[in-house]
DNA sequence: TTAAATTAGTGGTATAAAATGGTTTGAATT
DNA sequence: AATTCAAACCATTTTATACCACTAATTTAA
């Protein structure tokens, strides 16, 4: 079975806010959140907009989320400044959404204005998590990473990783 | 038994995007998978199908990717760009696509687009991987590579190579 | 060495699931 | 009471999957 967040397509929303989760992502979402046993809702996946320097949105199952928590909690005391600003960005300025039978998510309006998500919306599969796009920012994002990496060893072969 | 993707052969692709897989691909693909156990769907492999750099599509067993992916992260620290660039690479520009009761894989609209796949493909064994190709660009790359080891003494004793 | 059996490659159809649009209901808010 | 927003429900189109069938090539067995 496939575990990972992998691929790349493009979905409408609707006014409301409603877009379609591609079918493996959900499966994935579900399947993970299953592990933990059944004290959390199998349908919850958390997306953290974040601030300013983020223009897309960064997508996991809940599971994923706790242990984000649990690291934060072990690694930095309460207080320091670095510690409120994990809290921050991880819990404040993220949500959970549920997802519907239709196999949809709800995202509300002041997260589709702070992604500037209109009616398309692109996905991106990136392992343990997935990222919610805008398909203009998404393709510049994609122009500059291929510019830094025009030459790199990866693209005549891929496998070379591997040595 | 032959382990390693070898030769080149062309099949037929349908409107449906489903291309029979060769016979000995398909072997090696569920021989590999079969190594690491159950917990995995010996019928999957990845196709890579890369940026605007890349014209054909790469594949290889799904346990492949995973030594990929290991390699990846152990490598390259997250939040750089390099790792950015190589998950972008492997996993949000790739898909996991199953052996159909028939040995065939079904390849979706967009991944035809991009690898510009009509009724006929190309298949190039590779060693660890093997690659599809638009015949039209294959015969062409092979021209290339033709061109640039004209005198290559290979050529003219392979066996040049083991001294 | 020929006939039978199997496997490979290919095409078609039927079914199921995914994606998406619309309407209605219900709860909370003003 | 009217408005807003979310949730539930329903319907349609598209796409993927499952199933079946045929032909050609190859292998196996007589």
């Amino acid at each position: 079975m496939l575990t990972i967040f992998r691929g790349e397509s493009t979905h409408k929303m609707d006014q409301k806010g409603r877009v379609s989760i591609p079918a493996d992502y959900r499966r994935i979402i579900i399947e993970e959140n299953a592990k933990v046993g059944k004290e959390l809702d199998q349908n919850t996946l958390v997306i953290v907009f974040g601030d300013n320097r983020q223009s897309h949105l960064e997508c996991y199952p809940l599971t994923l989320s706790r242990e984000i928590h649990e690291n934060i909690k072990s690694k930095f005391p309460r207080g320091t400044p670095k510690r409120e600003f994990l809290d921050n960005f991880f819990e404040t300025k993220s949500i959970a959404v549920q997802i519907d039978p239709n196999g949809r998510m709800l995202l509300p309006q002041h997260v589709r204005t702070k992604a500037e998500l209109g009616s398309n919306v692109c996905f991106a599969g990136k392992g343990e998590s997935f990222q919610m796009w805008n398909p203009e920012k998404y393709s510049q994002r994609q122009k500059e990473l291929e510019a830094m990496f025009r030459d790199d060893e990866v693209i005549s072969n891929p496998l070379v990783l591997l040595e």
